[in-house]
DNA sequence: CTGAAAGCGCTTACAG
DNA sequence: CTGAAAGCGCTTACAG
């Protein structure tokens, strides 16, 4: 295994310049044996080397390396809450496996930041990441870590967050999809229709609405998708106010199931639900189940996302698909391209379509 | 917003000297409002804030700062293969999921760096990731990147990976309970066993062979699981050298339904199927369906970790649990301490037990 | 409450 | 092919 034992030892750090000293030459020559192979002969490169090996020198401190070429080799990307919840939440892992493919790309490491929601409580993490730019994710427009890494002045990449002057764009058309999504359950003739959605805001009122003021949303994906569904509604020639929103804190089956059991209870109850994430759309068919109501007999579902698992429920989900993997991709990519000079790829929207599966059908 | 602009723009670095310049005071003072606000007047600091502010300084910078504290606020996640890959498998990113509740906790980040399995471009990332301590997870006993890790002398925690001196190891007894897997089939009555195995070393020989030389696997997990299903099997008298043994290259469901159409295609087919992980178990699953094969009627299958979906599959998979989520947070949390000279909670084996759902029973 | 000095560990022109 | 010098941007005793 090569392991001699002591190399597991946390050590005292050794230092080019202790390498140099023991060996007689200057520091800029054990630099150069690591950096610059052609600037020495390789014999002394060899007995640098060996110099090393022998006082435990593994090689430049990268901090310092840092410091002295102004390039860390590390992007970061921040997230809207806390970690553990995107690793929970498939459509954010793909967003990363994205932005990782990107990354391994340009030989970078991904630093995954917490963002402030909900209790995370270093809001320094983030003014103090050592990186070279940043991917924004997710976040809320008033959220004030977004204004601490613009004011790092570092190369910025904004997902899912528009409306930030001079910094590149990434996300699909929220509103255009949401819009669909409910054309399809009109045109399959519901007239009673529920609103299963994400947080609206940071402060997270939660709990029951209605979808009249699309505009108090300040996450702009949630804004533009209620936007979207009003249209649609209201272009029918129905009552905007009278089809109930559930906001729910997070996007996750349980939330979903909650969302599902104070919409279908309701007096006059939806005849189909739309669900801002497949996460919330498989706590709907759950909670469905539970109640003994058959989808899409009873109730029709449709989700958001188009995650692995939205072909594998009974019934199979229709929901709008969205490729996470390829927009954590073009973000990382542009930010790579900028990091290095490069000319970016175009950033902008991503596609979308509606897939119809077995979850939606006309009202029972 | 809070937005004016310009501030998205990617701009040459003000330093702390030229905000302390413009004031005329030492760069110190500067120094001293961000991180001592009890060494000077609120006056004078507020003027600091203020110069700060106009010219465009967004507060020491955190490649130096971590220079001169020797500290970065990271630690680096060390993975054996590709994110991208890491991103598509459940357990890897419960895994990271634990891992980030504990640095978070600590206020840190947590840099995700690629291994060097296939194609894996720059092992320099390794050697250069800027951070104060590493987890490494799930990595081959020869792969150098271990090394290279543990020749920089930070703190290390090692997952999965058993057998470096002086270095905290965290994992389960992978051994004990794969022969649980077997023993629990060879109960039902199976006499005749395959196997759907991880890749078993770093050069990937692939495809079939038996049971019969566990020794040869250079990843710590697949060698005491082969050994676990074999001392079973040899306990009941059962020849090893005879239980087919399908490796596959990767944890996905696709590797598992090519696995399952080898192993099944056999002369003599296997009425039961040990898998190394609930992803390749579903693979088998599928396969299984689409051979005209019932579970468990035809076949019994179990599976390895218990990751959500397991308990949703039709039928629910049979499997060994195992919660990567505390796995990821202990090794997480020890490390999070050693960094602090705390006291570390103590590394070791974490349980596992057999859940036994609806995917085995006797043989048909 | 404020500042001068030393130094974190390295790399990069530049001179020889 | 090798080395002396400057400096990346900051923080930390320490002296006043």
């Amino acid at each position: 295994m090569g392991v001699k034992g002591k190399e597991g030892k946390v050590g005292r750090r050794v230092t080019s310049k202790e390498v140099a000293a023991a060996l007689g030459v200057s520091p800029a020559t054990v630099s150069n044996a690591y950096n610059r192979p052609d600037q020495l002969s390789p014999l002394l490169r060899e007995k640098v080397f060996e110099a090393a090996r022998e006082l435990g020198y593994a090689g430049p401190d990268p901090v310092a390396r840092s410091l002295r070429r102004r390039r860390v080799g590390a992007v970061g990307v921040l997230y809207s809450d806390r970690l553990s919840y995107a690793f929970a939440d498939p459509a954010a892992v793909e967003f990363f496996e994205g932005v990782s493919v990107a990354t391994e790309e340009a030989g970078l490491g991904m630093l995954l930041l917490p963002g402030s929601a909900r209790g995370a409580r270093d809001p320094e993490a983030v003014g103090n990441a050592v990186v070279d730019g940043f991917v924004i994710y997710c976040m809320a427009d008033d959220d004030p870590l977004v204004d601490v890494v613009l004011e790092r002045r570092l190369p910025v990449v904004l997902v899912d967050h528009p409306g930030v002057e001079d910094v590149p764009y990434v996300g699909i058309d929220d509103e255009g999809a949401a819009a669909a999504a409910a054309e399809h359950l009109i045109g399959l003739g519901h007239r009673r229709l529920g609103v299963v959605s994400f947080e609206l805001t940071r402060q997270m009122t939660g709990g029951l609405a209605d979808l009249s003021r699309p505009e108090r949303a300040t996450f702009g994906p949630s804004r533009a998708r209620l936007r979207g569904y009003a249209s649609a509604i209201r272009q029918a020639g129905l009552p905007v106010s009278e089809v109930p929103v559930y906001e729910c804190a997070e996007s996750t089956r349980e939330e979903g199931r909650v969302a599902a059991e104070a919409l279908l209870g309701m007096e006059s109850r939806p005849t189909a639900l739309l669900c801002m994430s497949d996460q919330l759309a498989f706590g709907v068919l759950e909670a469905a189940r539970d109640l003994g109501l058959s989808v899409p007999g009873d109730l029709s579902v449709v989700g958001f996302d188009d995650v692995a698992e939205a072909g594998r429920t009974s019934p199979p989900l229709t929901t709008v698909h969205q490729s996470h993997v390829e927009k954590g991709l073009l973000a990382g990519r542009i930010l790579v391209a900028r990091l290095g000079e490069d000319e970016p790829p175009e950033a902008g929207l991503l596609p979308t379509r509606l897939i119809e599966r077995g979850s939606t059908a006309p009202p029972g």
